[in-house]
DNA sequence: ATGGCTACGATCCGTAGA
């Protein structure tokens, strides 16, 4: 089982992209965010076209997220149960007997600000949220922009984004206590090449000097991770014209029980 | 080195992203 996710910045803009991608790579999923999109202007009929399943939760101009499959999905949730959030973030559905939560993490915008507070606030939600559903479901992915560096290795350049947002503690803690709860990081199951990032910022041409973060994961719950074969980053599409400014993270499964 | 992108929805600039 082969399970993506991608902060595409615009479903509108990228949907050629998305849709060349989803040919060349064949995922079984593949998660999407800043999809900036409502519901009634989804690309659905495209995205069938291709062979893929959708479920979408959109709004206008910000935020939005979807999950693509390759065979039907049963709808879980559209949001983070008990949370009140007037912000399309998060969304789950179950393939194979797996529940794939889809999530678009808050940005932050600087720490300390009301937008941190809302991450912050918004990850605690998450957690107790997870934790709950661990108790009943074993096989989870939790897949999407995290938009949090776990680890200096995530960084290009550790002491520039010392304390600032996506790299500060609190962020870092918080992310920390989510896969405590029982999930691994897929990409850190392997060995990896240095200096692997997930996005980088269009300006200060941060792409060709490999200026980026890795703020873009796919975590499994332990029964997933021992399945787990490979997780890679296709920088491929950031090279193309008028790009997303995130990456495609990919995580290779055996196949499961369905 | 954060100024310098990009997308969007409103105009010809502001908000937001990360």
């Amino acid at each position: 089982m082969k399970l993506a996710t991608w902060n595409v910045n615009s479903l509108k803009v990228r949907l050629p992209h998305v849709l060349d991608w989803l040919k060349a790579q064949q995922p079984d999923v593949l998660c999407l965010q800043e999809t900036k999109l409502e519901d009634h202007n989804f690309p659905r009929a495209e995205i069938e076209a291709a062979g893929y399943h959708a479920a979408f939760a959109g709004q206008k101009t910000y935020n939005g997220v979807a999950i693509l499959t390759a065979r039907p999905a049963t709808p879980f949730v559209s949001a983070i149960p008990n949370f009140d959030d007037t912000q399309q973030r998060l969304l789950a559905v179950v393939m194979d007997r797996v529940l794939v939560v889809c999530a678009y993490f808050p940005n932050g915008e600087s720490v300390g600000s009301d937008k941190y507070q809302y991450k912050l606030r918004w990850i605690g939600a998450l957690t107790d949220w997870l934790g709950d559903e661990l108790t009943r479901q074993p096989r989870i992915v939790l897949a999407g922009d995290f938009n949090i560096a776990p680890d200096e290795r995530d960084v290009h350049d550790p002491q520039l984004w010392q304390g600032q947002i996506l790299f500060s503690e609190p962020e870092r803690d918080a992310f920390a206590r989510l896969v405590a709860l029982g999930f691994k990081d897929s990409f850190r199951l392997f060995q990896q090449p240095e200096k692997v990032f997930t996005w980088w910022d269009y300006r200060m041409m941060a792409f060709r000097r490999n200026m980026g973060l890795r703020i873009d994961h796919i975590l499994l719950s332990s029964p997933l991770a021992d399945l787990c074969m490979s997780c890679t980053v296709d920088k491929a599409p950031r090279k193309l014209e008028r790009p997303s400014d995130h990456a495609p993270v990919i995580a290779e499964l055996k196949p499961t029980v369905r």
